[in-house]
DNA sequence: TGACTAATATTGTAAGACAATTTTACAATA
DNA sequence: TATTGTAAAATTGTCTTACAATATTAGTCA
């Protein structure tokens, strides 16, 4: 007799494939992701991919222009920068909140997490050291005990991932993370909510700010890659 | 079948009918929602309606169990209040970037939408309460310059709709609301963005708490809608 | 009456079809 | 050569049909 499967659905698949993919930089934002392309390439029918990116794009991970089809969601740093500002408030919200509801056990998870990130800055492990800031945060988060702020803040993690790969890749700012979720860890041991929220808070603005130094980078790349407007008309293949 | 020439796609157009029926309350909350039905009265196919109910579940207005389908999504106490609470942090910080960015006109406007609303209360007419506090506040989240943080309200407004009117009609609630969006303007018309983001939160405040004292009442509407009941079986499950 | 089984309803998924629209390719012209 | 107009191709939006998987309901039997 068969284990009672939950069955995940085809669906739920598709969705966290492509979302995983997008995140991590499979596609390229501003990608146009054609439809019978991921039928073929995930193995299942035009409807099911159609209702995953319906999924994503109320995420905001995909956008949906009529005719024209479904393409990675791409972010400027106008947008990006309400992002950073959403996320203070709600995060710096989290961390008053769990401030007064931590344990023993989850502050030396965070103590760990924020251990392994040093370890991933000496190693040099760009990845790694978003897998284990993303294990401080989910503590907070999963425990401030409100689903509604933790899901939004997931939501807005995953618009702005690119950017915290690239801003964490830079140099000085690993290191200066570090510090700072070294103060927010000291102020949920010292259960003080407000120093808690301050210290997010100071923590998003540092990142934002480092996010925004990125932001001057690409612009060379971008410039690089388009010798002005090409005469041809198939110039506009991009997208 | 019938071909719309203009650019309004048949999807936008379900979730649209889809979300008004459900704010306005013409599906009851838990209600099942089954997709021949909605296809047969909405006049198109299955496949547009799935995708249409995906973005609602992703707006958390609709609630969909694998194998047994799209229902209302139901809303309890707990829920409610961590809407609320996300509410309050967002709707302050609104009415805090607002402040040092409103206009004259934009002033005039809440101003008459306060008229509008004061109008309202005496007439006793609950919906165009509703009406003209969406007016008071879409002024404050149009402008306040965070696309991210208005769409947030959306949402959340869009999730407690039934919660607000619920508590809207109740008697002394409606006057205290006039009073409150009276200090709000105040506060935005003082450019202080630190008084209009109290009078926000104590808005909001006040708002969950009547939202609160309805979640005691409806039990009796639940008893009275449940006369026969069989015993046979598992309890029928609960919709 | 109560429990078990069959029938029915509904959802999950696939495949195919076709109109509407955009994009690309190509030809005509100055 | 460069520009512009048109035709072909590609892609999306939508519908129809189909069928397996699961849940719900009805009916049967003690």
């Amino acid at each position: 007799m068969q284990v009672s499967h939950v069955a995940a659905p085809v669906r739920t698949q598709i969705i966290s494939n492509l979302r995983n993919a997008i995140l991590q930089g499979h596609f390229q934002p501003g990608q146009k992701l054609v439809e019978a392309d991921l039928c073929e390439r995930l193995g299942v029918s035009r409807p099911s991919v159609r209702e995953a990116l319906r999924q994503l794009e109320a995420e905001k991970l995909v956008v949906i222009t009529p005719f024209r089809g479904p393409a990675v969601a791409k972010i400027g740093w106008e947008e990006a920068s309400e992002i950073y500002e959403a996320r203070s408030l709600l995060e710096g919200h989290a961390a008053y909140l769990y401030a007064r509801r931590s344990t023993a056990e989850e502050l030396a998870g965070m103590k760990a997490a924020l251990a392994r990130f040093r370890e991933a800055v000496l190693r040099g492990d760009v990845g790694a050291r978003l897998t284990h800031t993303s294990e401080f945060y989910s503590i907070i988060l999963e425990n401030c005990g409100n689903a509604v702020i933790r899901e939004f803040l997931g939501v807005l993690h995953a618009r702005i991932n690119f950017l915290r790969a690239r801003s964490m890749s830079r140099v000085g700012r690993a290191k200066e993370s570090a510090a700072e979720m070294k103060r927010i860890l000291d102020a949920l041991r010292a259960r003080s909510p407000d120093k808690a929220r301050q210290a997010c808070v100071d923590h998003v603005k540092r990142a934002c700010e480092a996010a925004k130094a990125t932001f001057s980078q690409p612009a060379a790349k971008a410039l690089a890659a388009a010798p002005k407007r090409k005469p041809t008309r198939k110039a506009t293949r991009e997208r």
